[in-house]
DNA sequence: CTCTACGAACTA
DNA sequence: TAGTTCGTAGAG
């Protein structure tokens, strides 16, 4: 009994074993069979997609060169898709692998430097991270590679990260890199744009300075308007009146009498300017201020005027001075010193203060239009406002230089 | 250095 | 024996 309860135990491990090993051989034979699937050879992983494809895609330079898809066989390589990626880099005793086959891990593989030229490198630190790696690594494949004399032969070698993760790998730093990295042209722009915007601001405040002038100005003349005239007053006489020069008009040329000096020469200038246009051809657009060029539009040249209003005679004439209108032009003393008075000779005899307000305006304006420009808001080349651009973009102008002989192309404004 | 072309080994 | 593909020479 007891010998029989051994042999059935015996006959039980029998068993289990005969099952382990049965398993182990039927396991071994899927393998070998796996393995007869996909040859292992030197330029075969037998595992990697392209290991495992069998079809050609027919659609790569090398399908295309094979006679069953109507090539000439010249080129008698392995379909692109089906070449080993792992062991396509490997060489067996020292003998480089095809150059087809070669790949420098970041680009596909006879793809590689035709299309992105290491003359890229040095071009800018931004293009460096396509090319390091493409050069390092290319180098290192290469050197562990080839076997050296004397060594064993190289069989195989841990194959590159695929070129998604190379790029994953190295482009974050890179990137980072390059934004801690200065830029120079970028420091130089940030210093000419602090500048321009500090110039800028100053114009303005000049801009408004002058604004503030110009309403000056007026609040003088609508002041000046109120003067009761004082029919005793001494008629004023020209400034030139107490020197025994004789006076020529700039303008026409002719000995002129000093007593309507200023009469005559603002007569005779605002006859020869108004044959002349200066015009642009754009309207001037500036923001903030108020009367400054005529801008009117003439059709015919489908220009506008660049004269400053005030100084217009050709699309503006004087406003008729009325018999009991006073001349009301601030006086002074010592040539500049504001006495506080007015001149009160009725404005159609004065011949001291002749167009005393159209001038202050023109200075005023004269003013304002130098900061305008300076302010960056459409700026008027050329000589002065009355024969430049304001406000033009772009555009050309009927240019300076075409005032009358005499007149110069001058414009007056300079202090009273 | 890359690419093309081709001899030749290998395989079915 | 035809098809496949590896390794290399040589042109550019």
């Amino acid at each position: 009994h007891k010998k029989s309860k051994e042999k059935e135990r015996d006959g039980e491990r029998d068993r289990s074993e005969k099952d382990e090993l049965r398993a182990k051989v039927q396991e071994l034979a899927l393998e070998q069979s796996r393995n007869s699937k996909i040859k292992r050879s030197a330029r075969m992983c037998g595992e990697c997609e392209a290991c495992r494809r069998t079809e050609d895609c027919g659609q790569c330079d090398f399908c295309r060169d094979m006679k069953k898809f109507g090539g000439p066989n010249k080129i008698r390589q392995k379909c692109r898709l089906r070449q080993c990626q792992v062991r396509a880099r490997v060489s067996i005793g020292g003998a480089p692998a095809h150059p087809a086959s070669r790949s420098c891990g970041l680009f596909p593989r006879g793809e590689s430097y035709k299309y992105f030229p290491a003359s890229v490198s040095f071009l800018s630190p931004r293009f460096i991270f396509w090319v390091i790696p493409l050069t390092g690594d290319r180098k290192q494949s290469w050197v562990e590679g080839s076997a050296l004399p004397g060594s064993p032969p190289v069989t195989e070698r841990a194959p590159s990260p695929p070129l998604p993760s190379r790029i994953y790998e190295i482009l974050p730093q890179r990137i980072q890199q390059w934004q801690q990295s200065p830029c120079v042209a970028e420091e130089h722009g940030k210093k000419l744009l602090e500048r321009i915007r500090r110039e800028q601001q100053q114009a303005r405040l000049k801009l408004q300075e002058m604004e503030r002038r110009f309403h000056e100005l007026e609040a003088v003349i609508a002041r000046a308007k109120q003067q009761a005239c004082k029919e005793d007053e001494e008629v004023g006489t020209a400034p030139s009146d107490d020197t025994d020069l004789q006076i020529f008009c700039v303008s026409c040329g002719h000995p002129i009498n000093p007593k309507v000096a200023l009469r005559h020469m603002e007569r005779c200038y605002a006859k020869y300017e108004s044959q002349t246009s200066f015009g642009s051809m754009y309207p001037t657009r500036i923001e903030g201020a108020t009367r400054l060029f005529c801008d009117v539009y003439n059709p015919q040249s489908k220009t506008y005027c660049k004269r400053l209003q005030v100084l217009c005679p050709e699309h503006s004439r004087d406003p008729k001075v009325s018999v009991d209108e006073v001349c009301g032009c601030p006086l002074v003393k010592d040539v500049f010193e504001l006495t506080g008075e007015f001149c009160r000779v009725p404005k159609r005899k004065c011949n001291r203060h002749y167009c005393w307000e159209k001038l202050r305006r023109a200075e005023v304006d004269l003013e304002r239009v130098r900061v305008v420009r300076s302010v960056g808001q459409g700026a008027p080349r050329g000589r002065g406002p009355a024969v430049g651009d304001a406000g033009e973009e772009g555009g050309s102008d009927t240019g300076p230089g075409k005032a009358p002989a005499g007149s110069g192309g001058s414009w007056r404004a300079g202090p009273l």
